[in-house]
DNA sequence: TATTGTTATACTCTATAACTATA
DNA sequence: TATAGTTATAGAGTATAACAATA
């Protein structure tokens, strides 16, 4: 017969981060689904929720707040632009530096989108107690602020 | 100035389903660089936790149990053969069918790969009280069951 | 030289759809 | 015809590294 393993299952399945993983896939994947009939992708929505609320912001500076490279903001930026949702100006005062802005039209679909959000996240954790949803955005929140953006790549 | 925008900055960073992706991501990024050294990636680990502990499965029960597609598993599978970590053998009785399982250098692998989950789960989690912990596990595994995994794709 | 961005390239992950083999 | 898998193709999402412009 086949032997017990030295490890169990039950041990393999423990991961939090496996957990994490697999359920935000299916959530992210949903809003995907969500947001495809208005064009725009889960990673460019994350973009535009980092330009909104702000007058504009470096690259370097999104890169940093959402986990990227500053080529990965190049190729988000690229594609936001091109569907008119936001501009990129060279800075006044240090030409080496850009201002990424949404645009009117970015600011008038950002509400829609943001309902597409609420209806996902209702989708998934609308059985939640209050209770669980706090202690979910709770310690979502903290372990961002506990590992800190460091590990942001440098190039 | 500038108007103040008929949502509430606030009110978008208020999405479960934002921080979960957000620290997913994180986590999956820093597992994907502690694997790398064993040559392996996060999406093949997931495979073998999956044919770990079952004598084997078919490519289409796992692609169901994963949320992905047969193409994407056959796709997987073949890096675990190549990497000499699975088999992929034609189903006697059915020969349409077939049946993946690890390989004994696998099962060797495998308790070294969970160590590194170990490492990387406590890396980001170690902070969170036990009931936390407990709560996130519970609310995560929730989900899936009642969500169910019917969001599965069909081709 | 250091900093800010861009570009070229490449790889993972995954889907869709057409195709093959078997039943 | 239905089912199980494979393959070809494509696109998102990123990274790395080389490069250009500016300071």
């Amino acid at each position: 017969m086949t032997r017990t393993p030295a490890i169990s299952v039950s041990h393999l399945t423990a991961h939090l981060g496996y957990w994490l993983r697999y359920v935000s896939n299916h959530v992210s994947h949903a809003f995907a689904r969500k947001l495809e009939a208005q064009g725009v992708t889960v990673a460019e929505w994350a973009l535009m929720r980092e330009l909104f609320g702000v007058t504009s912001v470096s690259p370097s500076g999104v890169a940093e707040k959402l986990g990227l490279t500053r080529g990965a903001i190049t190729k988000l930026a690229d594609r936001l632009i091109e569907k008119g949702l936001a501009t990129r100006t060279r800075n006044v005062k240090d030409a080496r530096g850009q201002s990424l802005a949404l645009t009117a039209s970015a600011r008038r679909l950002i509400p829609k989108l943001a309902v597409l959000a609420d209806q996902n996240d209702a989708e998934f954790f609308s059985h939640l107690s209050l209770e669980d949803r706090r202690t979910m955005e709770r310690v979502l929140k903290e372990t961002v602020k506990v590992r800190g953006l460091k590990s942001t790549p440098v190039s």
